[in-house]
DNA sequence: TCAAAAGTGTTTGCGGTACACCCATGT
DNA sequence: ACATGGGTGTACCGCAAACACTTTTGA
């Protein structure tokens, strides 16, 4: 990359700003959320959007989109991957700014340490099949996340990052059905997963209310894994 | 996305500029290919880096990868898709920078267009097998372009990127067998090329020098497709 | 007739899918 | 004993992989 046709003096340029925006999904009784905010003033007053921020000069995009996890979401340590991004001319009304999309995926562990919405009315979790008019390209971005998931889905163990570090099978296979939208066979997904050897049993069982207890499982690492 | 922390009046921004690299990538004889520049001066100087340059005000992502295609390469209607964004701090010793990768590529036909290494010294395509000392993050950035081209081939037909308008299934074959670097089956090749049913015959031949005439196909559409 | 690349089918094994019943528990 | 979710095995089909010979052409 060469520089040309540009002033750079402390770190005073002209040209796009750039943001990141974060896609924060959970799963919460069996339907795919994201985290909204409620924009409170501007062109876009009333409209809801993704968490974000301008990256600021010392941070790196990744740190910029941690931060954004951490002080709107209250969370860290969340399944964390760069999305897309989009830089539109017209994006933002209010000025010609980049996003770097990210997106995030929480689990009921990580939810439990901070519930945002008791605390913010303007900061809500929003079923993914019934979002609110979105400011801004974000319903575009949504699409591009939602779609990135599910494909992920198919051929990563990514799905760690909607499960608590102990969970049984069925939990694991209602995941996939609520991204994927459709009903799995029960002894496939089991024969399927356990062929993968991602998980292991923790010797553990799950008793509910009257049924027969649940063996809990845990992953073997909880990192980015290729399982195609 | 909320503005905060930040002044921004007639597009004089704080914060980090933004560039696009591009890996223009190419096939000639059975080897992949890359162009690279040489940069002149500066504390990367004699180093070789991806053709790239920085976003301005009134252009979007993909504007400014096209343009740097036509400018650099000399070419356009290449296959182009947004890469990665990169924004480790010191990635570029001149200052804060981000860059948005892209990559391309190029066939043949568009290869005759502009043999742009007999007009210029400092730009060269360079065997992906054995690079100059790249400046920057480039090496880590060509990587991963690497290993997205790759894995895009299996599930797509993204490969007519690289496929003049008429083409033996020869020539597709050595394609794959030159970005996968292995050798694949003639006859499995040809059965499940076919079945996917993304290119047809033109019913023309080629004739080599003393052997057998090829048969010529084409892709029924060149653009991208999911074949899995 | 020879050299060189084009072109073509069959067999086998594995992975994915379809499908139904018994088990353990609390009430 | 019953209601509820947990847990298991087999049969079939289609796709992927392995594998070798014939065809067409120009010299």
């Amino acid at each position: 990359m060469k520089i040309q046709n540009t002033k750079q003096k402390n770190n005073l340029i002209i040209g796009p700003a750039v943001a990141v925006d974060t896609l924060i999904f959970t799963i919460r009784n069996n339907d795919l959320m994201i985290l909204l905010i409620k924009i409170k003033d501007g062109p876009y007053k009333n409209k809801w959007a993704l968490p974000g921020g301008l990256v600021q000069i010392d941070e790196t995009l990744d740190m910029a989109a941690k931060r954004v996890l951490r002080k709107k979401a209250g969370v860290k340590g969340v399944y964390l991957e760069q999305l897309y991004t989009f830089g539109d001319l017209n994006r933002d009304k209010r000025g010609r700014i980049i996003s770097v999309a990210y997106f995030a995926l929480l689990n009921s562990d990580k939810l439990k340490l901070k519930t945002l919405e008791d605390f913010y009315s303007d900061i809500a979790w929003k079923n993914i099949n019934s979002l609110p008019p979105l400011a801004f390209d974000h319903k575009k971005i949504i699409n591009y996340g939602l779609e990135r998931l599910k494909r992920k889905m198919e051929y990563t163990n990514v799905v760690y990052g909607f499960l608590p570090q102990e969970f049984t099978l069925t939990e694991m296979q209602k995941v996939y059905e609520t991204v994927w939208n459709k009903k799995l066979d029960k002894r496939n997904f089991r024969k399927q997963v356990q062929k993968l050897g991602i998980i292991e049993p923790t010797g553990k069982t799950r008793h509910s209310e009257r049924n027969r207890p649940a063996k809990l499982y845990r992953f073997k690492d909880r990192k980015l894994i290729f399982t195609k």
